[in-house]
DNA sequence: AGGCAGTGCTGGAACGTTAGAGCAACCCCA
DNA sequence: TGGGGTTGCTCTAACGTTCCAGCACTGCCT
């Protein structure tokens, strides 16, 4: 009668059998709806079930079934970083999707710091609660994750990892979106001496993104300059001032988006003419590019659907799925975006009606 | 010697205590540094549990302790509508900074679709693999927090819920901040004739800043219109043909940034100029309204700091600590951004050099 | 009549951890 | 010399679930 005072201790298999008036095992296997409990039983139990609000107690269904039913998503590096990125709201929606679907739940792990953060997910994937994990934007130089894969635990990587073969990813071909982007602005709208901005060249992204401008361009015998950034919108601003010292530059490939902006802007309000006097392209696509005037032309990263694979073969790894070795990798195709920033698009008024 | 072939089964403190000789108890007070243990087996147990990889199965402790050092994040719409806002990345940095700092997980708890979302959260807590939640955007009809809140399960709500008196939460006041945009157009820029562009009116904040709008033109003596949107970029532009028909309105005002971008963009389109014909204030501050052209002047919402604040209390909470009635609901101020979009900062080239 | 295959349940052990009770061994002071 | 306190461990019983082995009972075939 005066039950359920304070913190109602929670029902148990324990409560509903005796409710019923059957073992505890009847109960538990009648909710699994175990062919050797009898229906009517089962019916039973389950309107008790119901009428007490049992909840299965996750923890100790994970410790005897060795099971959490719940997978990590691990980003290494410190939360203001990756989190003030779009690109981590796709990544989760992504993820989030797959693991609904999977009835499994989704913990965020980020690291406080660098140094502890190697631990982190170690410790998390270790501690058995949770599955498997997305690994997120790890620095290249990470040992850590390697030896997870190497424990055998279910990791799926998100982003290109050469230094890790063995260890199941999904990626884009960023030197091959990168090529295509410069090829845009040499080939579709004649430019002949571009600049480079570049992200930290300790992420490998930042690394194809480059490599990719370099080879394009040097493939059409185009003049090229680097700017080095660090993906965010002020190392683009901080780089405007030197690229207006490049004085014959008429394009600029920014590694992503933020960067093109801040550049583009610092220009914009230093006289140049965008594209007129120089043709911007940028990458990632995540939202900005989009809202900008002059709209900012880009290759499209397809972040959730990145995302969404690799939580599916996440889950095919935790199911117990061996991946042959040159199935390891997948590569999502990009896309080129053409907006205003590059000339593809009109500027000024005409831009109300476009469509997502 | 062939140990850790596959997925090395996971070393438990068993394994510790057969290594260093001691028992299982041993092991585990040691390692929590219990004060009947002696130093010299304390060192001796940490040192073999280094050596053997160990790390505490949480589902064990997590029965043992009934203690999951885990608090949800509770999303109970669609992702695709929340992840979609800069909003919630805000509220997860916010959060996860807080359960970092309190050695906690944080789980990701997002409903596939409406009607099954009431169970969601509802199991999430009663499962006992989180220890408390923070709940957001739950949409104005939901009863099953109140339960949640009524069977003492330590629940903190991010916004306002008049009609959840009882329950622990953080927000702002939407009604006075929109008061204080509304009567920037009016005593600022001398606008006379505004129309107000609402949220979806079944959530909260979207009555309470017609409200706000409401009160401060009337209190002012200036016209009023009310078009109705739900806080969507489409939802601002199809806005905009009925703002063009309101010949003589001057000023917009906007529940949230997003609709204000979209109307000022068909309006841009459409020969009317921002703010000379028409000052336009949005509303959040999340990232958006500072990259347009115009940059749009807002109400900036502290949403990280709500977050962070909210993750405090619940961890409070979640300690034991009891709510006094009268200190159940915190107001965080909002501040007014004064930019392009309402007349405040000139437009033009001289926007470069401006800080964060 | 005996065996034998189902059917429908119960009993009990195990998952890895924690914490309280218990117990030797020691030291100190009377 | 013996009682009382401290120190440093061990033993054991949980926490709530799952699942295998067992067992009684029915029905059927030979």
């Amino acid at each position: 009668m005066t039950e359920r005072r304070k913190v109602a201790a929670n029902t148990t298999l324990r409560d509903v059998a005796e409710r019923v008036g059957v073992s505890v095992s009847a109960v538990s296997m009648a909710l699994q709806d175990h062919p050797r409990i009898g229906d009517d039983t089962k019916r039973r139990i389950r309107e008790a079930a119901d009428e007490l609000g049992y909840v299965t107690n996750s923890a100790a269904r994970a410790l005897r079934a060795s099971k959490a039913d719940a997978i990590a998503l691990i980003v290494p590096n410190t939360s203001q970083h990756v989190f003030g990125h779009a690109y981590f709201m796709h990544v989760l929606t992504g993820v989030t999707a797959v693991a609904n679907r999977n009835d499994a739940q989704v913990v965020i792990s980020t690291s406080p710091d660098e140094s502890h953060g190697k631990v982190a997910y170690d410790r998390v994937l270790r501690s058995g609660s949770v599955d498997g994990a997305i690994v997120t934007s790890a620095a290249v130089t990470d040992d850590g994750i390697q030896r997870l894969v190497a424990d055998g635990l279910p990791v799926v990587l998100l982003g290109r990892f050469p230094y890790l073969p063995d260890a199941v990813s999904v990626g884009i071909d960023d030197v091959r979106a990168s090529e295509l982007a410069t090829e845009h602005l040499i080939q579709a709208h004649g430019r002949r001496a571009l600049v480079h901005l570049t992200g930290p060249l300790d992420h490998q992204s930042a690394i194809d993104r480059r490599d990719g401008f370099l080879a394009a361009a040097a493939r059409h015998g185009v003049g090229t300059y680097i700017v080095e950034g660090d993906f965010s919108e002020e190392s683009g601003a901080a780089a405007g001032p030197q690229i207006e010292a490049l004085g014959d530059v008429d394009g600029l490939v920014a590694a992503n988006d933020e960067m093109a902006f801040g550049a583009m802007r610092h220009l914009l309000g230093r006289g140049r003419r965008v594209p007129e006097d120089l043709a911007v392209i940028g990458f990632d696509d995540f939202g900005l590019s989009r809202v900008t005037t002059p709209s900012i032309s880009t290759m499209h990263v397809p972040a959730e659907r990145m995302a969404t694979q690799a939580t599916d073969r996440l889950f095919d790894l935790i199911g117990g799925a061996r991946v042959a070795a040159d199935e390891a990798h997948t590569v999502q195709p990009v896309e080129l975006i053409a907006r205003q920033s590059c000339g593809c698009e009109p500027m000024g008024r005409a831009q109300g009606g476009d469509k997502q």
